[in-house]
Order: C-alpha cells, then sequence, then structure tokens
DNA sequence: CATGAATGAGACTTCATTCAT
DNA sequence: CATGAATGAAGTCTCATTCAT
C-alpha cells in the first residue's frame, strides 16, 4: 500500500504497538476498535501485528498491562515516604485525579475494569490484583496512621481503605459520565475532609452503632 | 425472570421482551448478547423481534429504560415520606444494595452506563438524566435536614450529594468486581457512618470544639 | 394502531390501492418501496394489501395496467379522427411530451420497462405488448398517410414507426436522466421536423429535383 | 466471459472481479444478483470481495466503469480519424449495434442507466457524464461535418447529436425488449438514412418551420 | 375486511485470524 | 519481519408473506 520510502514508524516492536493500541482502545472502545484500525494508525498490516501478539485479547492485555504498571509506579513513587498519613491519602486523590482528567487512558481503563467483569476473565483477574494491591497499598497507609496515633484506632483499616477507593473511584465515573458540569475536584476534596476528618477524630469511647 | 408459566408465546409483546432481553445482556454483555440468542430466549424468531424494535439498540434502550423507572419506582416508594433525613439516606443505601445483590440486572445497569459513555450516546445521555435525577433526589433530602436542623448547613448539598452517589457506586463496583471476597455491606455502612455522622456533626445548637 | 375513529381513506379498494401504489413506486423504485410502505400510505397495514393483490408483483402489474391503459387513452383519444397523418404524428410526440414532464408515473413506466425486461417475465410481456400496440397505432397513421398520399409510398411503415417509438423515448430517456439540461423539447421537435419531412419528400407525384 | 484459462485463484483482483460481477449483474440483475453469487462465480468466498471492494455499491460502480471505458474507447478508436463524417456517424451505430447484440453487458448498461436514475445517485452522475461525452462526441462530428460543407450548416449541431444518440438508444431498448421480432439493424439503418440525409441535404433557402 | 403478530429466508457486512510469499 | 489476499463464522437487518382473531 505505501510505495517506495515510508519511514519506518516502529522501533521496538511490541512496547510502540500497545501505545498505539490502547490509545485507539481509548478513543473508541476495545470492540469497536479493530485489529485493521490499531495496523493503520501504526503504519503497518494485520498481519503484522499478528506476529507480534498472539490475539487481539493479548494485545489488550499487554496494552492495560503497561498502563496499570505505569499508574501504579506513579502512585508509589510520588507518594513514598509517606511521612504523614492524612497528607499521604490526600495525595493519592491528587494523583487520581490528575490521571482522570489529563488524558482518556485512565477513562478507559475504567471503563475496561468495569467491562471486564463479564466479559474477559483473564483481564478481570488482572484488574481485581490491581484493585487488590491498590486497596492493600491504602490499607497499609491507614495503619501507619493508627500505628502513629494520628488516625483513631477503632475502625477497621482494611474496610476504610474500601470506603476511599470506591468514593474516589464513584466520583470519577459520575466525572466521566459528565465532564462538563460534575465537579470532580469539590466532590473528591469534600469527601477527603470528611473522611481524614473521621479517621483523625480521636473519641474511642463514642462508639459508633451499626 | 420470567415470571410463573410463560403460554408458549408471549402476551404483552414489548413488556416480555424487554425482560428477556435485559436477562441476557446482563448475563452475556450487550455485544455478546446476539438477536438471535434473545429471540431463541423468547422462543420467537429473529424477525418478531425486530417487529417489536427498530433496533438491538432500542430494544436495549427499552429494557434499560425499565429498569431504570422500576429502580427509581423503588428508591422513592419505600422512602417517601422522608421524616427523618438521616434514615432517609440510609434507607436509599439499603435499596441499592438490595438491587445489587439480588440480581445481576443492576450489574448490568452499572455496568452499561460506564461503558456507553463512549459507545451509546442516547443511552450516555439516558443515564446521566438517571444520575442527575438520583442525586437531585439526594440533594433534596439533605437540604430537609439541613432546614429541620438535623444536619450541619455549612455543606453544599448538592456536593454532599455527589459524595454519597459515588460512594454508594463505588462501592458496587468493587462488589461486582469480586463479590466473594468485597465486603459491600460492610463498606457502605461504614461509610454511611461517616458520612451521616458527619453531616449531623457541627450543626448551630450542638457545639462542637476543634 | 390506529385507535377510535379513523376516517376510512379508501373507499374502492383495488383501484385506490393501484393509485397509491404507483405513486410510491414512482417515488422510490419498486424494489425500495416495501409494502409497508404502501400500507402506510394508504393507512393501512400489509395484511389488508394482501386482502387484495395475491403478491407485491399482482399490484404492480395492475397499477402498470391502470396506468398503460390510462396512457393509450389518452393517445386515442386526442388523435382521432387523425385527418392529416403528418398532424398526428405530431399530436402524439406531444401527449407523449406531456406525460413525461408533467409527472413521475410516465417516468417510472419507462424505468419499469426497461427493468422489467430481465426482472419481471409477466411485465415485460405487458409492456412488449403495449409497445407493439403503440407501434401498431403508429403504423396505421403512416399507412394512413401513404394511401393518402401525403406520405411517400417506398418505405416500411413498420419501421419507419419503429424508427419514430425509439427516438421519442430515446430522448425521453435522456431527459429523465438529466431533466435540468437537456433539452427535451427541442430534440423531440428537431426529429419531428427531420422525420415528417422525410416521409413526405419524394413521394412518386411530388415531384423532386436532386 | 473469463478469457481462456483461469487457474483457479484469480491473479488480477479487482479487474477479474468487475468482470466477473458484470456478468452476473447482466443475467439476473443488480438486486438479485447477491454478493455470494459473485463470490461463488469467482471461486471466492464473500469475504475476499470485500476485501477489493468496499460496497456491493462499488463493485458495481467499479464494473460498470470499466464497461464504460471500454465502450467509449471502441468508439474512439475504430472511429479515429473520421475522414467523413457521414460515414462516421454510420460507424458509430455500427459500433453500438455491435455491442448491443454481442453480449448482454451492454444491455445491462443501458437498463442500469435508465435504473440508476432514481435509485443510485453516484452511478448516475456517472451515466450522465458518459452520455455527455457521448453527445460531446457526435457533436463534434457533426461539427465537422458543417465546416467541410458536407452537412447543412442550418441545424444546431448539439440538437442534432442529441436526435441521434436518443434514436439509437430508444431502437435498442425496443430491440432489447423484444429481440426475437424487433428488428434493430434495419430500424438504425432507415434512420441513419433519414438523419444523414437530412444532414446532407443543403437548402440554406429551405427554412424548416417548428 | 382488516389487524397485529410472527415467520423465515436471505441479504449485506464486519472482523479476527491465517498463510504463502 | 511484513504484506496482501483470503477465509469463515457470525451478526444485524429487511421484507414478502401468512394467519388467527
Amino acid at each position: 500500500m505505501a510505495d517506495a520510502a515510508r519511514p519506518a514508524r516502529l522501533e521496538n516492536g511490541r512496547r510502540d504497538l500497545t501505545n498505539i493500541a490502547i490509545d485507539c482502545f481509548a478513543r473508541y472502545g476495545y470492540k469497536a476498535t479493530s485489529i485493521a484500525r490499531i495496523a493503520e494508525a501504526a503504519g503497518l498490516t494485520k498481519g503484522a501485528i499478528y506476529y507480534h501478539f498472539r490475539d487481539k485479547e493479548e494485545l489488550l492485555f499487554a496494552a492495560v498491562s503497561d498502563r496499570l504498571t505505569q499508574f501504579e509506579r506513579s502512585v508509589t513513587a510520588q507518594i513514598l515516604p509517606p511521612a504523614d498519613a492524612g497528607r499521604a491519602l490526600r495525595e493519592i486523590a491528587r494523583v487520581c485525579l490528575d490521571h482522570a482528567t489529563k488524558s482518556n487512558h485512565r477513562r478507559f481503563i475504567v471503563t475496561l475494569m468495569v467491562e471486564a467483569i463479564d466479559t474477559n476473565a483473564r483481564l478481570a483477574e488482572q484488574f481485581r490484583a490491581m484493585m487488590h494491591r491498590f486497596r492493600g497499598f491504602l490499607r497499609e497507609i491507614i495503619e501507619l496512621g493508627q500505628r502513629e496515633g494520628s488516625f483513631r484506632g477503632d475502625v477497621s483499616a482494611s474496610v476504610a481503605a474500601d470506603v476511599y477507593a470506591g468514593a474516589v473511584m464513584g466520583a470519577e465515573i459520575q466525572y466521566y459520565q459528565d465532564p462538563e458540569s460534575f465537579d470532580l475536584e469539590g466532590t473528591v476534596n469534600t469527601f477527603l475532609d470528611q473522611y481524614v476528618g473521621w479517621l483523625q477524630r480521636d473519641h474511642p469511647q463514642r462508639a459508633e452503632r451499626r
């Protein structure tokens, strides 16, 4: 199709392809992104893709793994060392919001995470694991705060982590759904105020019921 | 899902079909559910489906509308009249959890809500509107609490509603992702304690130091 | 679908339907006109059409027969009695042009006449017969002219009729193809001048040098 | 139609396919020719057709373009240089009759040309353009005759071209409609006698009225 | 007479995937 | 490594037609 001298667009095979692929996936959705589209975006033919990846699914998997790794790195990298647990929780939320608003990749990942639940077992497992690690990371921070004494000790760090993860993700989704009018930052900040306030309140004596 | 004894032929045309359809969609996902599959499940031929619905998309739309209406009804019906704002918020969450755990329809709806964002403009709009109504409903309850004096007046009822909606939805998604090991009820209850506690604290009458 | 009191649109079944049908056919073409479309245009349901006509094809056949009859009537009615053969030929052309430019029915008929050739044997036969009658009619006029002595006797009236029929039809088609810029009237008039001139020239009584 | 020995697999992709396709179209009509039929005739699968052509329509378009080009080539090739304008007009008619009687492709083209008018805008435009070129070609020949002095100068070369094109096409259609009994050659020859005679008659003084 | 529901066959089209060169 | 050509299965949709009520 391309005659004569076409500047070879790719140099390191797989890696470049996953980047291009996730771009396409993020723009059109997984199903609606045909191999042909990715191939075209990469300046290759479909056959070439199959040299690098057994499957469309494997391509997706690789692409998602890439992004996930990047995300996890950017969370842990910027947080450590978490001198102050409260501040750390705010930092993590900031990183999430950053990702959420700066490109559509994060949005695709979240979308896919939900989609994959009943669609792609292998991917679902990967996401499950990622969320598991994420919540584990949060839990550690909360436990740290508890050990430090800045966080109350009468709450399950584990459940608290779940609440946090859910609140941030739920806010994100509302934002994706309606970016024009949903105030993502305000919502998350309000949540953080309330959440961190709750964790820091030190009334072991005052039992919460139910 | 199909109630009791279905007499080989459908009687309520569209209505029955949307029920059957959403069952299939919920089990296999939208894309993976072929018209043929729905037709078979309904004991009809493909053509019959197209007699009732112009499109696969319209069938989805109708099916989703049905469910949404049902959900909204079950929320408003069981809540009104909301004598006590705090209790009302807990009730709503209970209804959501109920739907979330009793059938896969709700799960499908939530999944689809995310999927549709970049996939189906008309549906996305419907979900946007539904979420809008839902948050509006929550906001009214919160404002009621504020007027009653049981909720603090120094927070934006609107943002508070967003926080609530996000936290519940985020928890649900984590549960859908990992129903075996994610403690949905615990997470939501913990959130509610903290959230309602936050709303009830600090209102004029009740002095608070620090 | 139609509730309560709908003003019965049709009174004499078949006849009304053929009129409506040919309107649709002329607008969208035969294949592209579904029974549903005709039914809707008639304010009926598909089933009702099948009460009156065995087939879509029969409906077309009946509709075409109607039009053809009308056309033939309008040709013979306005021509008779053909005092002057030359003038009669001009009259006939005028009638054709009239039909050609005043509605899209004639255009549909011509289109269909060509289409039907390899598509619909029964219809093709009907058109063949119609053209046969038309050419026969022309031939008679020419023979009349020959007997009268106003037309030359050394040409086959039959072939002359064929030439005439073809020239008019060919002009029409060019016009249908490009109504904006094809000068139908001019073309046919020029043809008639030349054709009638040819028929009138050289006949025995009327000496002609060179 | 496919020349000589086709080695089980096609070699010239598109070109071969257009040939096979037009064969099918000419035999069964456009609508009645399914992609499956063409694929089978080509010894390929449906998918292969879609590799080469985006659409059934594009396949038709390509096939028609091919034929049209061939026709135009065979007209211009065999005519040039038109030493004698009168003879050239007879030659062109001969080429048309040749095409008309030797294969059903020409017949299909003419049929389609009429069908396409209200059915396929792009194709209609192509036919319009072709007819435009054809009439232009004829006009030039007539003008040549006029400059040479062998044709009378008091007629519009343009309208004369239209008359010629229509008469030949109209004769053809009558022939297609009834090949057994319609005398195509006789009709066209009679027309040519009369037409060329008319053009050659040099009476500027003898005005034709209306 | 007419309707509404349903059928069934077939059409077009898409796409992941394969493979010889 | 890469391409171009091809496959084959599946999917969505259309439509003439039938029939019980």
